[in-house]
DNA sequence: ATACCCCAACGCGGTTCTGA
DNA sequence: TCAGAACCGCGTTGGGGTAT
C-alpha cells in the first residue's frame, strides 16, 4: 500500500488502513490480553481509546515520512548524504555533530571532577533498592547518570555556568559555520579550507596507498584569498623515494611543466565563471 | 499563515560483546 | 587479554508535510 496522490485527499486511504492495522493488531489484545471489550471498565475503555489513537497517528507519520520524496535531502540526514560518504566521514571530525545543552556542556568539561560522584552514588542508591542478583539496566543507568548531570548542573555556581555558556557558544558557533552555504562563506572560511587541504588528504590518501599499495599525485589549484584572490595552483604528493624525496622534488621541471600549465587551465575555468 | 508533528541521526557514559 | 564497536533510552536537532 502507498501514499502517494496529487489531490491530497487521503481520507478513504486512511480509513482502510488505520482498519486494516488495527483489525490484524488490535490495541486491546498488547493492551489488556486477557479481557474481551464486554467486560471493560470505563477507565479501561479509556486506556485503549488513548492507545488506538496513538497508534493512528504514529501510523499516519509513518506513511508520509515514506511517501515524502524530499526525505532524502531534508532534515539532519541532508548532512550526511548526497556527497561522497569516503570524503564527508573525513570532514565529520570538524563539522559535525548537534548543537549541545547547557548541562551536555558542563558534562564534557567537568564530568570527572563535578559530576562522576553524584553519578556512581545515585547508581549505588539504585542498585540497593534492586533484588540482591539484579543489576540495573543501561538503559536505566543511563537516565541516572542523564539526570544527575543536570541536577548537578542546576546547583553549579554562576561562575561556572557563565564559562559554560561561553564554550556552547564558541561549539554551537563552529557548527554552523561548518554548514554554511557557499554564498554565504567567507574569505577567511575558504582560506582555513585552503589551510585544511594537506591534513584531509593526507587523512584519505595515507590509508588509500596503504590499502592499493600505490602512491598518489594530487594537483589542486583556485582563487587563493591570502594572495588577494589570485589563481593559484599547488599540489600534494603522497609518496617519497628511498631518499625520501617526493615526484615535485625529484622532476626538477615540475613547476614548468606540471603547475604552470595548470594554472592557466585553471585561469581558464575562473574566467569562463566572470564572464556572462 | 502557522502551529504541530514526526523523521533519522546524534549526543551523553558505562557495560557488554566481538574479534584480533 | 585487550581495544574498539555496539548497545541502552531519552532529549534534541532542522526541515517538510499536514492540519487547523
Amino acid at each position: 500500500m502507498t501514499l502517494t496522490s496529487s489531490t491530497r485527499q487521503y481520507t478513504s486511504f486512511w480509513a482502510t488502513v488505520i482498519e486494516q492495522w488495527h483489525q490484524r493488531w488490535p490495541t486491546l489484545m498488547s493492551l489488556l490480553p486477557d479481557r474481551s471489550e464486554s467486560d471493560l471498565t470505563e477507565q479501561e475503555r479509556e486506556q485503549v481509546a488513548q492507545a488506538m489513537q496513538a497508534t493512528t497517528s504514529r501510523l499516519k507519520t509513518w506513511f508520509r515520512w515514506r511517501a515524502n520524496a524530499s526525505k532524502n535531502s531534508s532534515g539532519r540526514r541532508r548532512r550526511k548524504k548526497g556527497t561522497d560518504e569516503l570524503i564527508q566521514e573525513v570532514f565529520q571530525d570538524d563539522n559535525a555533530g548537534r548543537k549541545l545543552k547547557e548541562y551536555e556542556m558542563y558534562s564534557k568539561l567537568h564530568y570527572e571532577e563535578h559530576i562522576k560522584k553524584h553519578v556512581h552514588d545515585k547508581i549505588a542508591q539504585e542498585t540497593e533498592k534492586l533484588a540482591p542478583a539484579e543489576k540495573l539496566t543501561p538503559a536505566k543507568r543511563l537516565e541516572i547518570i542523564k539526570s544527575t548531570i543536570r541536577e548537578v548542573y542546576n546547583e553549579e555556581d554562576e561562575a561556572v555556568k557563565e564559562v559554560v555558556r561561553q564554550r556552547l557558544e564558541e561549539h554551537n558557533r563552529k557548527i554552523e559555520e561548518g554548514i554554511k552555504e557557499p554564498s554565504q562563506r567567507t574569505p577567511e572560511d575558504y582560506a582555513r579550507a585552503i589551510e585544511d587541504c594537506a591534513t584531509v588528504l593526507e587523512k584519505i590518501l595515507t590509508p588509500l596507498s596503504h590499502k592499493t599499495g600505490w602512491k598518489f599525485l594530487v594537483l589542486m589549484g583556485g582563487p587563493d584569498p591570502g594572495m588577494g584572490g589570485k589563481i593559484t595552483a599547488a599540489s600534494y604528493n603522497e609518496g617519497v623515494t628511498k631518499n625520501g624525496k617526493t615526484f615535485a622534488e625529484t622532476y626538477l621541471d615540475f613547476k614548468k611543466y606540471c603547475l604552470t600549465p595548470y594554472t592557466t587551465f585553471l585561469e581558464g575555468i575562473y574566467c569562463e565563471r566572470l564572464d556572462p
